[in-house]
RNA sequence: GCGGGUGUGGCGGAAUUGGCAGACGCGCCAGACUUAGGAUCUGGUGUCCUCGACGUGCAGGUUCAAGUCCUGUCACCCGCACCA
């Protein structure tokens, strides 16, 4: 027969998919509904990576099951476009970043429907798109209006040479990526969402979403809650008082000093008393200059400057002690201040060795004099502590006694810090803020919106850290929506996360020009069923997502607190050599190149193939043409059709096994396993020679979700009907099974026979056949037996002696 | 340092959760068909010498039985990182 020609079936089949509009989500379809989301590529100028296709062929086959499942699917698609790699390429081509945005997600659609992937086409979301960003916009307001917005000055890396802010991505190694110069620490006033103030709800609403197990330890992870105390130490000679957070306040009798961050405001304020304040300003300088590579580096070498002038008051025990500024200290975290214990934390110890201060151990267990010990033990040199034994009860007395004194309660800190939400660049959202200088900051009024990006010229970095915008005075100068007089605009943008933060919803209902979605699509589609994506988008985009949406729920916006019911995420494909695939290692495959040469359903099986779908696999070619080698031999089948309405007989139980296995394996994410299943059931019908229609309509039906172009053609032509208008297949347990198996015999845990039993053969019998049996009869001569172990369908051991 | 993960043939990986280790695929070897084979088909393929022994990073342990459970240990990968 004629060699498949997947050029020419996989586009007739795209064609016809599109055309009945097979994949279109319907909201008013009387079926349940299922949701299945994959992560929104950004439309980069490379075009699409291997990896994508992974990371979407798994809900793919997910959701081609589902709707032969008798479900009402939605698994869309759209493009998270906003970004500097598209700014950078409209700067370097000189034309406007739309043009490159455009131009890319023609690229990426054209190529995603060359896979033929099961999207609806008609729900693309395009984050740039102002129907789109209009409401991000509005998200924004509301979020501002309900004080979740604020402004605050914090440092951020800056080329002194470009004149422009630099994310952590772009200065690694403390050099700018552009010119390659020092990047300095600078003081910026910029916008923030206060996402800490949801810390405790996201939290709180993972114990309600099936996320893998290693996916909630990271946010867990991200979010860092921690519970101790915070502790206020009189501070002599200053009239106030130093508050440090501390999540061992049962170690309080070893204090022996406290560190504050370099930027601590108690030094200016009390700059008059303290004796050698250009030391400390000298210091402070010094750190504001180390960049990210050198605090990082440089971690067990520690530095700071005694504050002369100033001591403190242990409120516990009176004592008085001296206070230090350090860098290890930071202001981001606690209260910038802490209470150093040397004798039972490392960073205390190394700081206490090096200047010279007193170690006071207060619990028993290690050996002070060579380094902090951290374990646990009996509290001693600890007052009304002394003899405790227990971590916890310790650390409850301890709370009790500051209680008492009034100097100090019960407290929760978080890793997480709030979001710095700005961009100095111009493709990205406007912030739909004024500055007026009568009133402050304004809300854009809401019927204003989108408030749109000015269509300009030079859309490159502004000087000074400023955004592009700031430059353009048509866009900058308004009027004040409150008073009517001169304002400005703020001229930042949102940042990449903004756009992918509420995507989801919109794909709901994609054209609503009302409102971000209407009530009733989003009752209906809500939540998210399985949502899945890579490993490095769990904690920022999931967390940031799954706070707005938490936002929206407490306004009333959305229907559900949280917004995927279930994540999992795929791994990496590695390039052929076992590492990461990048440009500069030359190890890049491109997609396309697979399609050209051996079609869409090749390389879509091929990735789900390859391994472990949760795990990162190498590239393989030669597996690549293995691949094709089993789709040919599912093609190659045709020939070797006989009639039959049902399975033969002695096909009932491998068919039932195969379509139990690829069923259950599918909802596992075990593609690899499904897919070998059906090699193993295809090398069964070659080795009959024969396959008849039921059988063969079983597999073609079991396949269709990773080979959907070659199934449906086949399919078509020995039933004259369309695969993807039928129904999954089912099995029966009951039938998995075979009448008769054949078992293993182990003497003493080794095999040393097998035995062919009923499928239902108490213990009694399979033991009797087993001992029967010519192999274990004669090794059991002259021996005891002294037990008899049988597990059904599976074993029987002998242990003799 | 903290959190997560992974170690199984020449390679990618299976193993119903304590029950025949190496499914399935690649590669390799042999054969068939061929003018030809980098196409296809058939058979073989964990290691070691002959009987039967050894084999899941390493060392112990529990068990009739361990890749799987326990104790210790090593290596690699990813994320966060002076988080008080």
């Amino acid at each position: 027969m004629e060699r498949y020609d997947f050029q020419t079936i996989e586009s007739k089949w795209q064609k016809y998919w599109e055309e009945h509009e097979c994949f279109k989500a319907k909201a008013d379809s009387g079926k349940p509904k299922y949701y299945a989301l994959v992560e929104f590529p950004y439309p980069s100028g490379a075009g699409m990576h291997v990896g994508h296709i992974k990371a979407y062929s798994g809900l793919e086959a997910v959701s081609r099951k589902r709707r032969l499942e008798g479900y009402n699917v939605l698994f869309p698609i759209g493009f998270d476009a906003y970004g500097l790699p598209t700014e950078n390429t409209a700067i370097k081509e000189g034309i406007h970043p739309r043009q490159v945005t455009d131009r890319n997600i023609a690229k990426f659609t054209s190529q995603l429907k060359r896979v033929g992937f099961s999207f609806d086409w008609s729900r693309v979301v395009d984050t740039t798109d102002e129907n789109y960003y209009k409401w991000t916009q509005w998200i924004f307001l509301k979020m501002f209006e309900k004080g979740l917005v604020f402004r605050d000055k914090t440092l951020v890396n800056y080329c002194p040479s470009c004149k422009v802010v630099l994310s952590n991505e772009d200065s690694q190694g403390g050099k700018c990526d552009v010119c390659h110069s020092d990047i300095v620490q600078k003081t910026k006033e910029v916008w923030y969402l206060r996402i800490t103030e949801y810390a405790d709800k996201l939290l709180e609403g993972l114990a309600e979403v099936d996320y893998l197990p290693n996916i909630k330890a990271q946010q867990e992870n991200w979010i860092g809650r921690s519970t101790g105390a915070f502790v206020n130490f009189e501070v002599k000679n200053a009239g106030e008082t130093l508050r440090i957070y501390t999540t061992r306040p049962d170690t309080i009798y070893g204090v022996t000093f406290m560190v504050i961050a370099p930027e601590h405001p108690i030094i200016e304020k009390n700059s008059d008393k303290i004796s050698n304040i250009a030391a400390l300003e000298d210091y402070k300088a010094e750190c504001a200059k180390k960049t990210e590579f050198e605090r990082t580096q440089l971690v067990k070498d520690k530095t700071g400057v005694k504050i002369e002038g100033l001591t403190a008051v242990n409120p516990v025990t009176g004592k008085e002690i001296p206070i230090y500024i350090s860098d290890y200290v930071m202001m981001g975290y606690g209260t910038g201040a802490i209470m150093a214990v040397p004798a039972h934390d490392t960073r205390d110890y190394d700081f206490a060795k090096k200047f010279g201060i007193d170690i006071i151990e207060v619990i028993k267990g290690g050996d002070i004099s060579k380094e902090a010990y951290t374990g646990e033990g009996e509290l001693v040199n600890s007052g009304e502590l002394n003899g405790i034994k227990n971590k916890k009860d310790a650390i409850e007395k301890a709370l009790e006694i500051i209680a008492q004194k009034g100097c100090g309660e019960k407290g929760v800190q978080y890793k997480m810090k709030d979001w710095a939400f700005n961009r100095q660049r111009y493709w990205g959202e406007p912030i739909p803020i004024v500055h007026c200088p009568e009133c402050g900051m304004v809300a854009v009024p809401y019927e204003e919106l989108p408030l749109r990006l000015p269509p300009v010229e030079n859309f490159e970095p502004g000087s000074d850290g400023e955004s592009p915008l700031a430059k353009i005075d048509s866009f900058v100068n308004c009027t004040c929506p409150k008073c009517g007089g001169a304002a400005k605009r703020e001229t930042d943008t949102m940042p990449q996360w903004a756009g992918s933060s509420w995507y989801f919803l919109r794909y709901c209902d994609p054209c609503n020009s009302e409102a971000l979605a209407s009530p009733e699509a989003l009752k209906y589609w809500l939540p998210v069923d399985w949502y899945n994506g890579g490993m490095e988008h769990v904690t920022r985009h999931m967390i940031y997502s799954r706070f707005w949406h938490k936002f929206l729920y407490d306004i009333g916006e959305v229907p559900v607190s949280e917004p995927y019911a279930k994540r999992t995420a795929q791994g990496l494909i590695l390039g052929p050599d076992g590492k990461k695939m990048s440009k500069s290692l030359g190890n890049v495959i491109d997609p396309n190149d697979v399609v050209d040469v051996y079609g869409a359903d090749v390389l879509r099986v091929y990735v789900l193939f390859m391994g472990d779908y949760e795990q990162a696999a190498p590239w393989s070619e030669e597996s690549v043409k293995g691949c094709k080698r089993f789709l040919d031999r599912v093609w190659s089948l045709q020939e070797k059709v006989i009639p039959g309405d049902e399975y033969r007989p002695e096909m009932v139980s491998v068919m039932h096994r195969t379509v139990k296995k690829v069923s259950e394996d599918i909802e596992r994410m075990k593609f690899n396993t499904a897919i070998a299943a059906m090699m193993s059931l295809i090398n069964v019908l070659s080795d009959k020679g024969s396959v008849n229609r039921a059988e063969y309509e079983t597999l073609l039906i079991m396949l269709s979700p990773f080979a959907p172009h070659m199934t449906e053609e086949i399919y078509q032509r020995i039933s004259g009907k369309i695969l993807n208008e039928q129904s999954w297949v089912t099995y029966d347990e009951a039938l998995c099974v075979d009448s008769t198996i054949e078992i293993a015999v182990q003497v003493n845990g080794k095999v040393r026979g097998r035995i062919t039993i009923p499928a239902d053969c108490n213990e009694a019998d399979a033991v009797a056949a087993a001992k029967a049996s010519d192999e274990i009869a004669p090794l059991l001569e002259g021996k005891t037996i002294v037990k008899e172990i049988y597990v059904k369908g599976r074993i029987v051991n002998l242990a003799v002696k």
